[in-house]
DNA sequence: AGTCGCTCCTGCTCGC
DNA sequence: TGCGAGCAGGAGCGAC
């Protein structure tokens, strides 16, 4: 399951292969993982050029001309794969989901097996709004300790399923939010609002310990999960 | 406000 | 060897 270090690792991986890339054509093989037809997506995206490439939870963001950008949820099972030709025989994905060919001929290729992920063009007010609803980055510098214990103490969710909430802290899931609380020795049952200004600094820690180390490691390697070369991540489990 | 249950989907494991 | 059932799981939703 991708979590915020695969999106940073595939981020990282994608920058230096699509930045400056005008997008030629779009194909969609699985509309469904689009939130609009496949015609008014591709009405938006043709013809624009990659400015940059970045990340916000567990989100890759292909940052276009004009200020739009293509923001991909990973979902469970999503690949964001670049290749400089049209890959052939087994190099070809198996499950595509949309293909974006560049002016270049090189092309990058959104493969998803269960197609839980989305991916949608969205314009600087709707990312705005998009955006504001994620809760803060953990590896933000400016991101406290202090923040996290003020902010579990106003809940009464149990801390696991409190790490989940994207709106309430970004990028963190199932294996990561598991690793952290072990490492804090922190039960995940507990309600957030029990933990105190002790713990909640060692949790801080330790949640920045397992998403730096994860992206040292070049993300996890779980299931059919791949990061943006295409190899196996490291940081197994 | 929080939790539960459901939905999306397909590859995998398990039991027979 | 084959087959069906059950499961996994991020995120959003409606119901309570």
């Amino acid at each position: 399951m991708p979590e915020l270090p695969e999106a940073e690792t595939i981020v990282r991986g994608l920058r230096p292969a699509i930045t400056g890339r005008r997008i030629e054509r779009v194909e969609v093989p699985k509309p469904d993982v689009l939130r609009e037809g496949r015609r008014s997506f591709s009405a938006k995206v043709r013809g624009r050029t990659i400015g940059s490439v970045e990340r916000r939870a567990k989100n890759v963001l292909i940052v276009l001309d004009r200020g739009r950008r293509i923001a991909v949820n990973l979902g469970m099972t999503g690949q964001l794969l670049p290749f400089p030709r049209p890959p052939r025989g087994r190099r070809r994905p198996t499950h595509p989901a949309v293909r974006f060919r560049f002016d270049d001929g090189s092309l990058l290729v959104f493969n998803d097996t269960r197609r839980f992920g989305t991916v949608e063009c969205l314009d600087p007010e709707e990312w705005s709004e998009r955006e504001a609803r994620f809760g803060p980055e953990p590896l933000d510098p400016a991101y406290a300790p202090s923040q996290l214990a003020a902010a579990l103490g106003t809940s009464r969710a149990r801390i696991r399923s409190w790490l989940l909430d994207q709106r309430r802290i970004a990028g963190i899931g199932n294996i990561y939010a598991a690793e952290a609380l072990f490492l804090s020795g922190i039960h995940p049952e507990r309600p957030a609002r029990s933990i105190d200004l002790e713990e909640a600094t060692r949790l801080h820690g330790s949640i920045r310990m397992v998403l730096e180390d994860a992206i040292d490691e070049g993300g996890t390697t779980i299931r059919d999960y791949r990061n943006a070369i295409g190899g196996e991540g490291g940081y197994a489990r």
